[in-house]
Parts: structure tokens; C-alpha cells; sequence
DNA sequence: TGCGCATATCCCTATACCAGCATATTCTCT
DNA sequence: AGAGAATATGCTGGTATAGGGATATGCGCA
């Protein structure tokens, strides 16, 4: 959009919640389902953030079967890529962040996205999608 | 504070105002009432935002006689310096901080902070101050 | 076709913040 | 002490957004 691209991403990672959210899917891409699992939010909350992290183009969204998988977009823009760079240096010594991170490889086992991303180390970058997420968590 | 340094200047540089405000601290210390000219605001809101990016440490204040002097901080935490460094590389492009960087410089003459900083190439530390500002400018 | 799961959207309330107006505060100078 | 300049703070109305409950939509399966 126009009222430069820098300032609405800031305005969605100034967002605990939506920051936490952009941290995780710079490991791999997720379905809504195991963000909420991860993060410990109500499906609506999970949604919103979701759709306001879309509207403003920091993530995209696909449907797999009945999922809708999350990712950072294959193609960014530069302003994007330098708060990535920060997540990756600033992010990992705050326990908020750190335990997000376990809670995703914790998954590994349950998804294959993750197994994928995780395991292989391949940044996040939309690979074809070949299985299907674990069931919802409870 | 607590609450993740990041999301807290990621909550301070949402704002357009606040942007180009450390936008243009960062290449000198300024008054509010310079502040206020290149940026076109009004006192109180020019003052508001002031009071808001030093409540949240992106700023520090110090008195000069009846003048209020904003400067980056000196000693900035990473997460800081990360955002510096991505305005530094994607704002020069937009004219919106181009324009004001073309004030600000117009102001050398008339100022001796701005034309010590700019002039000199000083990179927003903090000198000891040796003049005045100039009268607000109406 | 009907059901269940995953996700999105609508409605409502509470909160945060911006902008402007009026007023208070802090200096400096006379 | 008094006046005036520079800056800060209180109050108010308006807007954006978070969060929750209920409900709607899309898809796969029996």
C-alpha cells in the first residue's frame, strides 16, 4: 500500500501477539490450528491476527484441503527482509521467543511442514505442501 | 520496559509522525520548535510525540536555556540500531523523508545544531551545545 | 445430501491513541 | 516581581483495534 510499506510493518509487529506469530512462520510455514496451539490462542484471536497480518502483505495464505497454511511471502520487500534479519538477531534470548521456538519443534513428530522446515533447515520458503497437518490439538 | 524492547519501538516508529520524527534525529539533535517547523505540526502535537518517544527511551531530552533538545539516545540497545540502519537504507527513496531531510539542511543556516550535524557529517551524537537555535521561525 | 472440522466474519464492549483547545510549567530577561 | 517565549499536560471526541460469543462459509467424508 501507499503510507509507506515500513510503517504498516510496523504497525503489525508492534503486536506481541502478531509479532510472535511472523517469528514463527520465519522457521515454516503453518496452518492456523498449530499457531493457536503454539501460541495458546482462542481460534478467533488466531484468526484476526492472521487476516490483519494478510491485509498488510507480511504473510500470504493457501488452502490445503481443509487447512489454510500461513507463510512469508516467497517475494519481499526489502523493508520486510531488515525486520527479519532483527527477529533472527534481537528475538532468540528473550524466553517469550525461545519457548515458541521449542514449542514448534515440539511439533515436529505431529506435522509434516514442520518436520520439513525445522529438520531440513530450509528458510521458510514454500515448499509444495505433501501431507496433512495433525488433527487440532484439542 | 518489559514488554519486549522491540515492540515497544516498533510501537514508537508506527506512527508516520514519530518516523520521520527519528527519521530526522538521527541525522541531528533538534528542539521542538524545529521539530515542529520541518515536520508542520502543531506545538502540542509536535510536543506529544516528543513525550511519547522519550516515555518509551527511542529519545533522550536534555534543556539548552528555554530550548528542549531531543537527540537519539547514545548508548541504544541492538534493536534500536537495527531500526536506524533500515531507515538509514529504505526511507531516503520516499519523498515524504526526502523533503524533510531538505528542510532540515535548509535550516543550517539558521541553526547551529543543524549545521553542526549536517555540515560536519557528526552522526547525531550528542555535542556539547554552543549556540542558540534560532527564534521560532512564526 | 448431511455432518463435522477448520477457518472466517459479525456484533458488542473495552482500551489505546490522535488531534485540537485550553491551561500549566519552566526559563530568561527586564 | 512581571512578562513573554518555549514546552508540557489535562480534557474531550473520534477512530482503530483487541477479545469474546455466536454464527456463517468452505471442504472432505459417509
Amino acid at each position: 500500500m501507499q503510507p509507506q510499506p515500513l510503517i504498516q510493518i510496523y504497525n503489525c509487529l508492534c503486536d506481541e501477539t502478531r509479532l510472535r506469530m511472523v517469528h514463527l512462520l520465519a522457521q515454516s510455514p503453518l496452518c492456523v490450528c498449530h499457531l493457536q496451539d503454539i501460541l495458546g490462542l482462542t481460534q478467533v484471536a488466531a484468526s484476526k491476527h492472521l487476516a490483519y497480518l494478510r491485509r498488510h502483505r507480511l504473510v500470504e495464505a493457501r488452502r490445503h484441503e481443509q487447512w489454510m497454511i500461513y507463510s512469508l511471502p516467497a517475494a519481499r520487500p526489502r523493508e520486510l527482509d531488515w525486520q527479519l534479519r532483527c527477529l533472527q538477531d534481537c528475538l532468540p534470548t528473550h524466553p517469550v521467543f525461545r519457548d515458541d521456538l521449542r514449542r514448534l519443534k515440539a511439533r515436529q513428530a505431529d506435522c509434516c511442514w514442520v518436520a520439513e522446515a525445522v529438520g531440513a533447515a530450509s528458510t521458510a520458503t514454500q515448499g509444495s505442501v505433501k501431507t496433512k497437518p495433525i488433527k487440532k490439538p484439542k
